[in-house]
RNA sequence: GCUCCCUUCGUCUAGUGGCCUAGGACACCGCCCUCUCAAGGCGGGAACACGAGUUCGAACCUCGUAGGGAGCGCCA
């Protein structure tokens, strides 16, 4: 049987870290074992579920390269099979229509609390065969079993063992017509074929009911892998409040989607001492039997190495785009200016994100705009400077190529010719380039101001060098 | 309250009874390199939650304790 896996999320907000790597473990679990990545919307909260949301979390997907390989599924679309299966459960005798209302039921879980029990649903119209009548509190339940216990093999957690008698009828069909989540789930996965179901370890609780859903329908149970939480650097939940939980959030921060991916595949699995993985290894190591059960922290600071090493380490120009994209955000105007592809090479060692990289190349996209006092004082006011200022202006015009190397090669003359070290030319050339004591090295960073650029950034230096 | 789950350096982790004087990575500290800032190289400190057992031998097995978490909806 091929290999089914899914990502389900609901539509409520943005893709969060949890769910990416979620979704990332059931991609590549599916990848791995040549099988298929579908995508479900639990969308059946007409509350809270927004068209917004599912675009959100579809353009997610897409910037993290998840691809899935079938169009997207609705609960909302499906409505007509939940009710067809929950007749047959009726029709069977495995399901039940129930008429109390909210105020009772809590007025059961109550009293369940009182006797030291779970809160739980008494089962008072499970075997009463009370004829169908109609109620705005109706709702079908289904039967639980009453002995014995569901027990399964969990692929990260282990053996887990379920007493059924902990377990009351829950509510499959609630009154407004609408197909609970344990329900739909079941429904849906069995429907869509899905052998291997990974989700959140908050689901735990809710796959002895599900497994039993599954016998009652006499269908085949797939297999389950529940993934631990992702804590924040507090080892607290993720919240909204204090952390970035939106994967977007971290593009706008400057991160590559693969380096994240590198981040969240490492955050509760492992492949011996690696840490750096392309797509193919992932796709050819990742085993979901290796998954850590234990809750792990984010820390930004290791995806901040991580996306400097793919920074520094792949070809500038797959960077490019994604480095266009925070050059606009940034309200940076590339029609001038040197290539991006350039930039990149000269910053990647000095910058982890590529925001911080967009910031930094502005002034070799226009004008400067801040010019740091203190370094003028130091390095431009001094007769020396002026010397180095013109020896290197005459150099540059003279240049044949504008290239790093040449643009080397004249600084090199001009520290020989003056006799003077390199901190002595570097660094009142830097001010003149940039108005601040750092940047990339000098050839480059004279390099990236283009020759018209960078002279008359030279002549605007000694201009204020002798004035 | 009840049920279930988890516990190796600050963090992510390796480890499945002897290879462990517990390995790697991030972070941190120091040195080197150096035109600034970085990057890089080299080195350093840093952990088996606790207590009993089983065993010739336990980070690994068993039991208990402590701490942490999740769930207990007509939410998903």
């Amino acid at each position: 049987m091929t290999v089914r896996t899914r990502f389900a999320p609901s539509p409520t907000g943005f893709l969060h870290i949890g769910g990416a790597r979620t979704a990332l473990y059931c991609w590549l679990e599916a990848r791995r074992r040549g099988g298929q990545f579908v995508l479900r919307i639990e969308d059946t909260d007409r509350e809270r579920s927004t068209d917004e949301a599912v675009k959100a979390i579809l353009d997610a997907m897409h910037w993290l390269e998840l691809d899935a390989d079938e169009a997207p599924i609705y609960q909302t679309h499906r409505l007509a099979r939940y009710k067809q299966v929950a007749d047959e459960l009726l029709a069977a005798g495995k399901a039940y229509y129930a008429y109390e209302s909210k105020d009772e039921i809590e007025a059961m879980r109550a009293a369940a609390m009182e006797r030291g029990e779970k809160p739980r649903y008494s089962g008072y119209y499970r075997d009463r065969n009370e004829p169908y009548r109609d109620d705005p509190n109706r709702v079908i339940r289904f039967k639980n079993p009453q002995e014995g216990s569901v027990v399964f093999e969990d692929k990260v957690k282990g053996r887990i063992e379920w007493a059924n008698a902990e377990l009351d009828d829950l509510v499959i069909f609630r009154s407004d017509g609408w197909p609970t989540y344990n329900f739909a789930v079941v429904v849906d996965d069995i429907d869509m074929g899905i052998t291997e179901v990974i989700r959140g370890d908050d689901h735990v609780n809710n796959t002895p009911r599900q497994i039993n859903i599954y016998h009652a329908l006499g269908a085949a149970v797939p297999e389950f892998a529940h993934l631990p939480m992702i804590l924040d650097q507090q080892g607290k939940k993720l919240s909204k409040r204090t952390n970035s939980v939106s994967v977007m959030e971290y593009r706008d921060a400057g991160f590559l989607p693969h380096a994240l991916l590198n981040y969240l595949v490492r955050l509760g699995w492992s492949h011996g001492d690696q840490e750096i993985f392309s797509r193919q290894e992932l796709i050819e190591f990742f085993d979901i039997n290796d998954a850590n059960k234990a809750a792990s922290r984010f820390d930004e600071e290791k995806l901040k190495w991580l996306n400097q090493h793919y920074l520094k380490t792949e070809a500038p120009e797959t960077i490019v785009p994604e480095f266009a994209w925070h050059l606009e955000r940034a309200g940076i105007d590339t029609g001038k200016g040197p290539a991006p592809a350039d930039v990149i090479v000269a910053l990647r060692d000095r910058v982890s994100t590529l925001k911080e990289m967009a910031e930094r190349a502005a002034i070799w996209y226009g004008p400067i705009l801040e010019c740091d006092d203190k370094a003028v004082a130091k390095h431009l006011q001094s007769d020396s400077a002026v010397q180095v200022l013109e020896a290197a202006r005459a150099g540059l015009l003279a240049l044949q190529s504008w290239t790093p190397a040449a643009i080397h090669g004249v600084i090199e003359d001009v520290a020989a010719k003056l006799a003077l070290g390199m901190g002595k030319i570097a660094q009142p050339l830097r001010v003149a380039m940039t108005g601040t004591q750092v940047s990339p090295s000098i050839d480059h960073t004279v390099y990236l101001c283009g020759r018209d650029e960078a002279v008359a950034r030279i002549d605007a230096a000694i201009a204020k060098a002798k004035g």
